[in-house]
DNA sequence: CAACAACAATTTTTT
DNA sequence: ATTGTTGTTG
């Protein structure tokens, strides 16, 4: 930011931009195309509050959706208006709504020592939630009723309005998993990511003062990213903006994505519905890439039938246009990738740094790897495993909560033998057992059990109550220690004491995982200046919260590297790159497999929208990939270009002739690329009605192609027998009319 | 109780 | 191919 923006806040901005900055009073929202400047007219709008209108920037309130763009944002505004930035209210959704609960969660009764629970944890719940309810796990799936139950707490759903709107059977089994999830949670003094969101919204609704004290505290509320909101969102930000307050959204409906997690799209209508003096600006002059880049993408989107035309210029060149270039195999598609990367880095001024693969699933990253390892390019992976996901990362924190609130019996499970130290599965089963009778949390039954017996009958047998006497007595004496000890000596402690320090140098992996360790530790320094309760409850929220925490310390400690960026599709949102690849531009990739067997219109417009906001990452160039056959999960299966190359306007694009490669030696002529493969006839329709000799009678969902293209795969729905995949070939299914 | 082997499952994942 | 979960054996 250059000082000359900082000195008038309004220059450097076009009519649009200023416009957008400009409108304080109402609720305003801003429909901005991708490169068109969103952030430039956030972090602008926030400048212009401070410095021109003179409002407090503690009355402002900035919510974002990830920590990456709030710390941005942040950062830009305090390039414009100084140390005052700090005293903005800025932050997730989720983040915010932790603040409410620690605030005033009491009144809701969250107790005030509630720990976070991740999806990782919820998902473990969520396991025992259908254990207790005495359900198979392997027909109801955790990760799968987790979703529902997240589905409606976004929709501000509680146990008992999902209860009474619970349609049918498998409805009916989630309310009660919903319910005793809750209990769960309830007992453990958690609570998940969904409730950070629902339950500041239940308080607000339900408690007149606490919402008059919030309205009152923000005069100006901003959100960004806003076609990725949820219901339990939408209400938040409205609640807390009130009436009355100037309320500012920003967010393009073509650059939704998140859908399957709940997002709805709805809100941007929702929005001017709800708030009819909206006053709706377009921003749609892209500054970041080349007209051809912005005119096929825009192509690409067009296609979409559920969707509003936004008018997009392009304010740079022509440029080159897209490449698509079609390879044998996935080895190949990242030779070719390799190659022209290091074409690029020779013959023109590119960086390895200005480059990035942009993919559907990260299992496709491999193949880059293996290229890029043996072509010596430097790369840089984002996402895989992160850092909190790291299990010796999830290990000390449980040590930490569980030190923290004893109640927190999955964060105890997890690591009461780790390492192990004698405490079975039968053990745990039998101070479950006796937990569960007497209503207390597992480490009191613990405890019951290391002073002897329970009230009438010994809880353990004597040889498995040593084991749980030693664990109570090491988990006593961190409790001694963390009172008045320093963050950094009772996190050392907590290592030691616990044998897992020792567990994790036995490891093979040792000198990474004790780096890891390190890094969580540097994480907790910061709060040495704290009292040492408070430090743990901030410093845990820290954890809950922040799941690319990694990514900021690593940024900050090594200068940027001049890294290939290798990156999911979804990740890459936001992002810019003089040169994108994306990579696997096939059916079943993208499109998804998934998006196209709901056979679900809406599916496949998400993975459009998908590839749009692909696309439109790139600066100067843009290539689009696809394998003629790949192997996925030790197999080769035939591939087929995807339907979206078909949207992308001839003039726009340039075939490379994949033999001119070069670099692979002799090797088969390969196929034109086709773009429009006939389809074999479907035997089955979604729909038909059928028979099976075993399954009887049934209704079609899907009739898919099997990956080699010799079968289909029908996916039916049995009367009372539930869904089932079957092979048309091998099935032996007889239509019925 | 713990180590090992067989077994399924495997999109994306801002928090 | 990989990884985590479950069941069997020592």
């Amino acid at each position: 930011m250059t000082t000359a923006a900082a000195r008038d806040i309004l220059e450097n901005l076009n009519k649009e931009q200023r416009e957008a900055v400009e409108a304080v009073d109402g609720p305003v929202l801003i429909i901005a195309g991708p490169g068109s400047g969103k952030t430039r007219v956030i972090t602008h709008r926030i400048a212009y509050l401070v410095r021109t209108l003179g409002v407090n920037p503690r009355r402002i309130l900035a919510v974002t959706f990830t920590n990456r763009a709030a710390r941005e944002m942040r950062s830009r505004v305090e390039s414009l208006i100084g140390d005052r930035a700090n005293r903005l209210t800025m932050g997730t959704f989720h983040a915010f709504g932790a603040r409410i609960l620690r605030e005033f969660g009491e009144d809701i009764h969250v107790p005030s020592d509630f720990v976070i629970y991740d999806q990782d944890d919820q998902t473990s719940v969520m396991k025992r939630a259908i254990e207790a309810e005495g359900l198979d796990p392997h027909t109801y799936r955790a990760p799968a009723v987790l979703n529902a139950v997240s589905g409606a707490k976004n929709m501000m759903l509680t146990v008992s309005d999902y209860q009474s709107q619970a349609g049918n059977r498998y409805e009916r089994i989630v309310a009660s998993c919903y319910d005793r999830y809750e209990q769960l949670l309830k007992a453990a003094h958690a609570v998940d990511f969904d409730d950070l969101l629902m339950k500041p919204v239940l308080l607000l609704r339900s408690n007149p003062e606490v919402r008059d004290k919030l309205q009152n505290r923000y005069d100006h509320v901003m959100v960004d990213e806003w076609q990725d909101t949820n219901r339990a969102q939408y209400e938040l930000t409205s609640l807390v903006a009130g009436k009355h307050h100037s309320l500012c959204v920003v967010g393009d409906p073509d650059q939704s994505i998140y859908a399957w997690r709940h997002a709805d799209i709805e809100n941007i209508l929702r929005f001017e519905r709800d708030f009819p003096e909206t006053q709706t600006i377009p921003l749609g002059r892209n500054y970041r890439s080349t007209s051809t880049i912005v005119d096929a993408a825009h192509a690409l989107v067009k296609a979409n039938k559920d969707r509003k035309e936004i008018e997009l210029t392009a304010e740079k060149g022509s440029g080159r246009p897209v490449t698509i270039e079609s390879a044998d195999d996935e080895e190949y598609e990242a030779l070719y990738v390799a190659e022209e990367i290091e074409r690029l880095v020779a013959e023109e001024k590119t960086r390895y740094g200005d480059c990035a693969i942009m993919y559907r699933t990260n299992a496709q990253s491999r193949a880059f790897e293996d290229a890029f390892n043996r072509t010596g390019i430097r790369y840089r992976i984002v996402g895989g495993l992160r850092f909190w996901e790291r299990r010796e990362i999830r290990d000390v924190v449980a040590y930490l909560r569980v030190l923290r609130n004893p109640f927190d019996d999955i964060s105890l499970l997890r690591i009461v033998n780790v390492p192990t130290r004698g405490i079975g599965r039968r053990s745990l089963d039998l101070l479950q057992q006796w937990a569960e009778a007497n209503n207390v949390p597992l480490y009191a039954a613990m405890q019951v059990a290391a002073e002897g017996e329970g009230p009438n009958v010994p809880l353990l047998p004597a040889q498995s109550q040593h084991p749980v006497r030693a664990f109570v007595q090491m988990m006593t004496e961190l409790l001694e220690a963390l009172r008045g000890e320093d963050v950094l000596e009772f996190f050392d402690q907590v290592l030691s004491k616990t044998g897992y320090r020792e567990f994790l140098e036995a490891d093979e992996n040792a000198e990474d995982r004790l780096d890891n360790v390190e890094e969580l530790r540097n994480v907790a320094a910061q709060y040495q200046a704290l009292e040492s309760g408070e430090a743990f409850a901030a410093f845990l929220d820290q954890v809950a919260l922040s799941t690319d925490l990694d990514a900021a310390l690593r940024e900050e400690g090594s200068e940027r590297l001049d890294a290939v960026t290798l990156i999911t599709l979804h990740q890459a949102k936001g992002l810019e790159f003089p040169i994108a690849f994306i990579v696997g531009v096939e059916e079943e990739l993208l499109p998804h497999f998934r998006s196209l067997e709901s056979g679900d219109p809406a599916e496949l417009e998400e993975e459009r929208r998908l590839c749009y906001v692909g696309m439109t990452r790139a600066m100067d160039r843009l290539y689009m990939t696809h394998a003629m056959r790949r192997n996925t999960r030790g197999v080769y299966s035939q591939r087929k270009p995807s339907q979206f190359l078909r949207d992308l306007p001839q003039e726009l694009i340039k075939r490379r002739v994949p033999s001119l490669s070069g670099f692979s030696g002799p090797r088969e002529p390969m196929p034109e690329p086709q773009l429009d493969v006939p389809k074999a006839p479907a035997p089955f329709r979604p729909g038909d009605h059928v028979g099976h000799a075993r399954f009887g009678q049934g209704v079609v969902v899907a009739c898919l192609e099997t990956p080699t293209r010799d079968d289909f795969e029908v996916t039916v729905a049995f009367k009372g027998q539930g869904v089932k995949r079957l092979l048309a070939g091998l099935a032996g299914l007889e239509k019925l009319n």
